[in-house]
DNA sequence: GAGTTTGAAACT
DNA sequence: CAGTTTCAAACTC
């Protein structure tokens, strides 16, 4: 696959020098510099593979293979069109209470209609993956002028590199964000470390849509058969749309949840103008991203109308999004609560630092997610996460959007790692992709199930038998979890964290891969070479902690011989993988550097390596980070939206933090707090390596489940 | 798909 | 904390 991919790749390169494509695109659209940067940030992702080459040709080849891999991961996103959907549902609701019924019927619902869809996908091939990562990142490009993926993608590629550089000067900030964000892009691993923003740009942009594990390469099933009717029936210029609401959706919510925790004020009015134009980002577009990106102007509202109208027939077009919507249920989880916060503290600073001029400083952010926009839509975000709270239908919706989040953020999770989780699919990936937990006497209230240990309720995929676990049984789930959390607090935190020890710093170094198991494995005969260990299916090496017996883990034994992760990624991809599944954690210290330099492929390469993917879309179990304030949440809004990973990734969660996140985290919010000082310092813009970095602190502290639950626990 | 292996989770 | 049982995933065929 990579290979193939590669080869398009290269194709669209030297093709958009001529690309004709390129040229009219300009012609027809006054604004070039938005396109380009729409194009930019819609294929960052996507065009990362030409970017990197801008940088430096070196990583790129490395670098490509994961690119591609995150690209499907994208465009696997089916999910986001159910949180498209919801962010649908929110506003209808609001206007009228009609969409929103139940939490729980809808999480059901939606992902039965979906279902329709997603089979498509789940048969869909390689190539169509391919294609559909084209369609869809471009979508919004594309949509008028590209009828062929491949075509539109030379256009972007081209512009996106011509843009590229541009921008990066102009910009400043932005850029950096940007451009990290693309590097980052590039590989997910960094995005995870790196910045929480570039985290979710990519994914919300792009990406995050289906479920993790069927996502793989599902994409372009979703954007081929959504865009399509989407445009027809729906908004043109949107087909795509859907994908990028959906992100935004999930941002939202997040944001809604620090919000209501936090501030809401902060968010109430402005945010849903926000909200809208969030909306109307994704709706219409890059070019507004661009448009405010460059010129910084503020748009509004003109965006929000039509998102709304868009957001209608989104909506109703979120049949596509139905297949992901199973998929995505169950990742909901946990996940969204860590991300909501990290995003919240970003948020957060960003509002603080930028001021008046918030846009701009959001905008950075925004770049990495669709460029300007983005800082609306992590304004708007908040402000609609709020709304749909508060609001009383706003539950349902919210408990969509949660989902939507968990799944964003599982594929954010999942794309991080998952280069190869274009394997998953395999044979009937699609249906199984999402499959979840075949519990039969746990009733899925034990760690044994994992999608009870991840945090999240259990969806139709699910095989298993008397389940408790599902949002009508919140209480027991809730009360459940509790017992659990109070015998071991970090039964729901990640399972594997990032070492800080030696290291600090940021940048510093380290070692390549910092990350272990928290608890380490026990593996005895296994020789932590196959997933029964821990340790390896988190993609972590086995550290001290671990009484494994003939350990030779290719991550990395006890003391540390390490192994080349490419090694164990290449095994991983598809040799370990005989399923084609092979979930890694990805780790990354100095996505700083990568985004910042391409100079370090070699590191960069391993790094980003280091986390693979998964190949089913099963649900993260622990490894991924959960739902922090899943107390709350649970009370409040959903008890499980917890994003699942697609895989089981795992997350690395700072050990400092998580011990102090337990230990004070009595309640959510002063999960938030501690994560909003990571976010000062995140907050100097300045040090792009260094925000990044502590985000990426942030957000691990954050996914831990425990921090929330520690609360409800005396 | 059934059956086996494995090591974590749960229990004592 | 160790030993045992239970459990569901990972793996094998
Ligand atoms: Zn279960
Ligand atoms: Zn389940
Ligand atoms: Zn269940
Ligand atoms: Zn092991
Ligand atoms: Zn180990
Ligand atoms: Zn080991």
């Amino acid at each position: 696959m990579d290979t193939p991919e590669r080869t398009q790749i290269a194709t669209p390169l030297s093709k958009f020098e001529d690309s004709p494509v390129f040229n009219y695109i300009n012609s027809l659209s006054p604004i070039k510099p938005v396109k380009s940067v729409h194009f930019t940030q819609t294929f960052s992702a996507l065009s990362f593979a030409s970017l990197p080459s801008v940088f430096t040709s070196p990583h790129v080849s490395n670098l490509k293979d994961s690119r591609f891999l995150r690209r499907h991961q994208f465009s696997d996103p089916s999910k986001p069109e159910l949180n498209s959907e919801d962010a649908k549902k929110a506003e209808t609701n609001e206007g009228n209470s009609n969409a929103t019924q139940n939490p729980q019927t809808d999480f059901n619902s939606n992902s039965v209609p979906d279902t329709s869809i997603v089979p498509p996908n789940g048969s869909s091939n390689l190539e169509s993956r391919k294609l559909s990562y084209e369609s869809v990142s471009p979508d919004t490009i594309n949509t008028n002028k590209i009828d062929n993926p491949s075509s539109s993608i030379v256009p972007f590629v081209n512009n996106h590199s011509q843009n590229n550089p541009m921008r990066i000067e102009s910009d400043i900030e932005g850029m950096d964000s940007l451009h990290n964000k693309e590097v980052s892009g590039c590989d997910w691993d960094s995005l995870i470390d790196a910045s929480d923003l570039l985290n979710f740009d990519s994914p919300s942009d792009t990406i995050p849509y289906k479920c993790p594990g069927q996502t793989t390469f599902d994409p372009k099933p979703e954007a081929n058969n959504d865009n399509p009717s989407e445009k027809n029936e729906g908004r043109k210029g949107v087909p795509e749309n859907p994908v990028m609401l959906a992100s935004t959706s999930l941002n939202n919510f997040e944001v809604a949840e620090l919000a209501d925790d936090m501030d809401n004020e902060v968010g109430s009015n402005l945010f849903r103008g926000m909200r809208r134009r969030c909306l109307v980002f994704e709706m219409m577009g890059s070019r507004r991203k661009h448009m405010e990106d460059i010129s910084n102007v503020s748009d509004s509202n003109e965006t929000v109308i039509p998102n709304d109208n868009s957001l209608i027939p989104m909506r109703t077009g979120n049949g596509n999004g139905n297949e992901s919507s199973r998929c995505i249920l169950p990742g909901i989880g946990l996940h969204l609560n860590a991300l909501a916060s990290t995003l919240v503290d970003q948020k957060v600073v960003k509002h603080e630092s930028s001021g008046s001029g918030g846009q701009l400083i959001i905008a950075p952010p925004s770049a990495a997610y669709h460029s300007i926009p983005s800082g609306q839509d992590l304004v708007t975000t908040m402000a609609d996460a709020p709304s749909l709270e508060n609001d009383q239908n706003g539950v349902t919706v919210t408990e969509d959007v949660s989902k939507a989040l968990g799944f964003v953020i599982n594929e954010e999770l999942s794309q991080g790692s998952p280069r190869k989780k274009r394997r998953r699919m395999e044979h009937a990936g699609e249906n199984e992709a999402c499959k979840r937990c075949n519990c039969k006497k746990s009733k899925c209230l034990k760690l044994y199930c994992e999608c009870f240990a991840a945090g999240v309720y259990c969806v139709e995929p699910c095989s298993c038998q008397e389940c408790f676990n599902k949002p009508i049984h919140e209480d027991t789930v809730l009360q459940t979890r509790k017992q659990i959390e109070s015998r071991n607090p970090l039964a729901f935190a990640p399972k594997v964290i990032k070492t800080s020890d030696s290291m600090q710093e940021d940048e510093s170094s380290n070692t390549p891969a910092s990350a272990r198991h928290k608890r380490g494995c026990n593996c005895k005969k296994s020789g932590c070479l196959k997933k029964y260990c821990e340790c390896f299916q988190g993609g972590v090496g086995c550290s001290i902690n671990c009484r494994c017996e003939g350990c030779k883990n290719t991550f990395g034994r006890k003391d540390g011989s390490e192994m080349d992760p490419e090694m164990n990624v290449v095994d991983e991809c598809e040799g370990i993988g005989t399923d084609g599944r092979f979930q890694k954690m990805a780790i990354h210290h100095e996505v700083d550097t990568v985004s910042a330099t391409p100079a370090t492929p070699s590191r960069f390469g391993r790094q980003s390596i280091s986390m693979i993917s998964s190949s089913k879309g099963k649900p993260p179990r622990s490894f991924l980070a959960i739902g922090s304030s899943s107390s709350q949440r649970f009370g409040k809004l959903n008890p499980f939206k917890v994003g699942v990973k697609t895989d089981k990734q795992l997350q690395t969660v700072g050990e400092d933090k998580i011990p102090e996140i337990l230990e004070e985290n009595g309640s959510p919010i002063s999960g938030v707090k501690s994560c909003s000082p990571n976010s000062k310092r995140v907050s100097p813009p300045h040090s792009g390596l260094g925000q990044r970095s502590s985000r990426k602190l942030i957000l691990q502290s954050i996914p831990s489940f425990p921090c929330l639950t520690p609360n409800s626990k005396p």
